[in-house]
Order: C-alpha cells, then sequence, then structure tokens
DNA sequence: GCGAAAAGTTAGGTAGACCAAACTTTAACA
DNA sequence: TGTTAAAGTTTGGTCTACCTAACTTTTCGC
C-alpha cells in the first residue's frame, strides 16, 4: 500500500496521467503504445496498480486514476518535468535528449535533490550574477573548453543591477 | 560482449573496482557486503562478468578485472564521481544523500549530459560571475526562498575581476 | 443488427536478479 | 597436522517484468 513504487509501476501511472490529460481516458492500447510495450503485459501491471489502489479498473473499461493514483503520478511527472527543464535551460542539453534522460532519471532523484535542482534553476534566472547571458557564456565555454577570460571584464560590468526600493 | 551492462553489473563492477583499490584484490564475501547481497547471489554474477570477459574468475580464487573490465569500471566511477561532485558542490547536498544519489544516477546518466555536467562545475568554479561566494548565496537563498536583493548591488561589486595580460 | 477488426485478456514461457540452505573448499591455529 | 570456522559454491525457489499466441469482448462500418 504505503511501499514505494518500482521504476516500471512509476512508468504506468505517468503514462495513465498524461493520456488523462489527453484523451480524458487512458486506454491499454494507449499505455503499451506509449511505453512501447505488447498489450498482454499492461494488463498485469494494471491489476497490480488497481490492487495498490491507485487506479480504477474493471476488465474491458476505461482506466482513470484515483486520487491517491493521481497525486503520485503528478509527483512523477513534477520530478520530471523539473529534470527536463535543468538539463535543458541550464546543462543546454538538446531536448530530445534532456527528455529521454529526465524519463530515466525521475525515478531515481530523491526529494532532496529535487528540492535544490528546483531551486537552482530558479536561482540562476534570477540572480543578477547568473541569468540567460551568462548560461550562454557557458555554452561557449563547453564548446572553446576554456573560459573567455579577455571579455571577463565586459561580461562582469554589463550586469544587470536591480532596483531596491 | 559489447552490450551494455545491467544496473546490477555495473555495482558489481563498480565494486570489483574499488576493491581491488584498496585490498589489491576482491573477495567475494566482501563483494557482498558492499553491496549487502548473499554470498550466493554474488557467484552467479561473477560467472557472468567472467563470460563477458570483463573479469578473471576461477572458482575459489581471487577475482581481478580484465583491462576491459577495468576500463568500463572507471568509467563507472568517473559517472559517480561528477554527479557526485555536482550534488555536493553545486547543489549543496549532504555527503551522505549526495553519494546515495549518485549511487542510482551513475546508471542512467548518458554521455553528453555527463560531459555537460563536469562541464558545468567547472564553468561554475571558474567563472568569476559564479564562484563559491556566488554558490553560498544560492544556499541562502534556498533557505530564504527568495533573494536577499537589498545586497545585490554589494554582491556584484564584490565580482573579481581575473587579469588580462 | 451483424460481422470483421480492434482492443483487451489469459495462459504459458523466459530472463534477470535475488534469497535461503545445504554442501564443498580453503585457511587458520592450537 | 587435524579440526573447525570462514569463504565460496550449488541448488531450488521466488518475484518482477516482460513476451507470444490464443482466445474473448467490444466497437464500428455497412
Amino acid at each position: 500500500m504505503t511501499d514505494q513504487l518500482s521504476e516500471s509501476l512509476e512508468n504506468y501511472l505517468e503514462a495513465i496521467f498524461e493520456l488523462e490529460k489527453t484523451h480524458k481516458v487512458a486506454r491499454a492500447k494507449d499505455i503499451a503504445d506509449r511505453l512501447s510495450l505488447q498489450r498482454g503485459s499492461v494488463t498485469g501491471a494494471l491489476k497490480t496498480l488497481a490492487g495498490s489502489g491507485l487506479i480504477n479498473y474493471e476488465p474491458y473499461s476505461f482506466i482513470t486514476l484515483t486520487p491517491r493514483g493521481k497525486k503520485i503520478a503528478a509527483d512523477i511527472a513534477f520530478r520530471h518535468q523539473a529534470i527536463r527543464e535543468f538539463l535543458i535551460n541550464v546543462l543546454q542539453i538538446d531536448a530530445d535528449t534532456a527528455e529521454e534522460t529526465a524519463c530515466r532519471m525521475e525515478h531515481v532523484i530523491d526529494p532532496m535533490t529535487l528540492e535544490r535542482l528546483v531551486c537552482f534553476i530558479k536561482y540562476v534566472f534570477t540572480c543578477p550574477r547568473a541569468g540567460e547571458q551568462w548560461i550562454q557564456s557557458f555554452k561557449r565555454f563547453c564548446d572553446a573548453g576554456r573560459l573567455e577570460t579577455e571579455q571577463c571584464e565586459a561580461c562582469i560590468d554589463s550586469i544587470a543591477r536591480p532596483e531596491v526600493p
């Protein structure tokens, strides 16, 4: 009941969550397609999830999340989104790679790291010392393998100071 | 042969790698202890790894990594270390949590993300706009939930400009 | 409303990764 | 050097998560 879900079951729950959003209800076929599994594999997982009280499931009927299931699924989706944002906006990873990596990392990140990650993204785009310009410079740092020291002076001077009342 | 290792086998390889460093050779008992497994479980895994040419293994004898095994193990250890460093030095996660999270993430990070992560750590501690002071400010940002805007002016003025010849 | 296609389920099977317990080999020391 | 404890292995079993293929139910187009 309260024990935590396997990576596999988390994926099912996440798929149902997304399908509910786009299609109102989730069908076994769509879940199978989304996770690249055979239809037969889905049935067993649905029974497990229903047994844990996370989805409403009767044979040959539609599948919906219970309140408990929705809460957990939303949490998984949040983890996914936070990691994806970090990879894309901070590390400047391409969208496809970021998506795939987020799919794997979402199952292994702990609450503390998640919290800090979210906070860090916010910090980077809030603190005047960092920001979009600073991230663009990171991208060039990656390509060049070194800091463009000759532009440091101008870069530092360009920092916008926030108004303090 | 060339197919990639399961998370489980990566853990065995990493354990053997660390034990070789500290004890010269790895013994099945130590591997079992390190991974919190029963001795019986280790034997099977060792056969698999030997079959893949990653370790030297004869029944009742010591275990060592082959060159190929060592290369892979070193790569796993590098992934582990990079993630751990990021968590501790950038996100300011405590050492124990960072260690545990790195143990899980090392199996799912892709080469591109790893490269960028390593590069990002270097960037943060190289770019004058960031650095140790900036990270300390991040820590306060996490606790306070907001930027200490009233100190922005002084913070920006305190940035050390690198000498350019 | 009927028949075929699509969707869902069931049954039987495989593979990986583990465990517990019995058994074998090695090592240690008295 | 012989005995015994520790280390290593084997065996048989479990659990999860898949698959394929046969079968059942539902849905949809005519």
